[in-house]
DNA sequence: AAGCGTGTCAACCGCGGGTCA
DNA sequence: ATGACCCGCGGTTGACACGCT
């Protein structure tokens, strides 16, 4: 299938808005294949999709960033990396373009900076790596922590964690909540490349791989309050 | 005033994953 | 099982605005 050939491109004019506005407010959210022509626009599926979702949805917030706001960015960016849809679904009101741009434009540089000045400073134990971490499931039944490698005294904490995915929706509860694929997904998307770290690494490199890992834990408990908000009406 | 560099943001592109025949 | 099609996502681009020299 080939490229739609004389598709309009570049900005959309408020003629056009109208009639995509129009168009969705009469045949509802979704069905993009169909919109253009339903609407009368001689523009692309996705075109009409993006405009919809980073424009001209109602309660689409504009203007500066909140300064709770650009917090919340910045854990959650920390936590959950370069999901930007993920992220946006939990800043009501702005778009994940929206984040993506402002991340680009303001908080990544800010957070580079950030990261030069910390990892300098001898003062500080570990580094606030702006690496995501996500936890695996490894980690939180415990498996890993509770091996001979090292104990934590953290373990109270651990369980917790281990409790809190425990309660996660189950493969057969997932039909009305996307949510609880996702983490799933994810859970055994880490869990799967440690698991290869280690199979691949030597076992001085595990250990320093095990160690660095436990670090990065470390940070994630700190983000529990965070987590709860990841969590909420998963 | 003009030229240039930088910042901002809307829009495009390509890809991965899901769905369906 | 497979291929075509569609949707949604993240990365990137390009146009415009703005400030500095």
């Amino acid at each position: 299938m080939g490229r739609l050939p004389n598709v309009r491109k570049g900005s959309w004019t408020q003629e056009e808005d109208i009639l995509l506005k129009k168009c969705i407010e009469k045949y509802g959210e979704g069905k993009w294949r169909h919109v253009p022509a339903r609407a009368g626009l001689n523009r692309c599926r996705k075109s009409c999709r993006l405009r919809w979702l980073n424009y001209l949805r109602p309660n689409i917030k504009r203007g500066e960033f909140a300064v709770d706001e650009v917090d919340l960015i910045i854990r959650l960016h920390k936590l959950l990396g370069n999901r930007w849809s993920l992220i946006a679904g939990r800043i009501p009101g702005r778009t994940a373009n929206d984040i993506k741009n402002y991340w680009n434009c303001h908080l990544s540089k800010k957070m580079s900076a950030e990261l030069m000045r910390v990892t300098t400073q001898d003062t500080i134990k570990y580094p606030t790596s702006i690496n995501t971490f996500t936890p695996n499931s490894d980690y939180l039944s415990g498996s890993m922590l509770g091996s001979e490698m090292y104990r934590s005294p953290q373990e109270e904490e651990i369980r917790y964690c281990s409790s809190l995915t425990e309660n996660k929706p189950r493969q057969d509860q997932e039909e009305e909540d996307d949510g609880g694929s996702f983490w799933n997904s994810m859970l055994y998307e880490v869990a799967d490349n440690s698991e290869k770290s280690f199979s691949t690494a030597g076992p001085s490199e595990a250990i320093h791989h095990k160690n660095d890992l436990f670090l990065e834990f470390e940070g994630w408990l700190s983000n529990m309050e965070l987590w709860n908000i990841v969590l909420e009406n998963e």
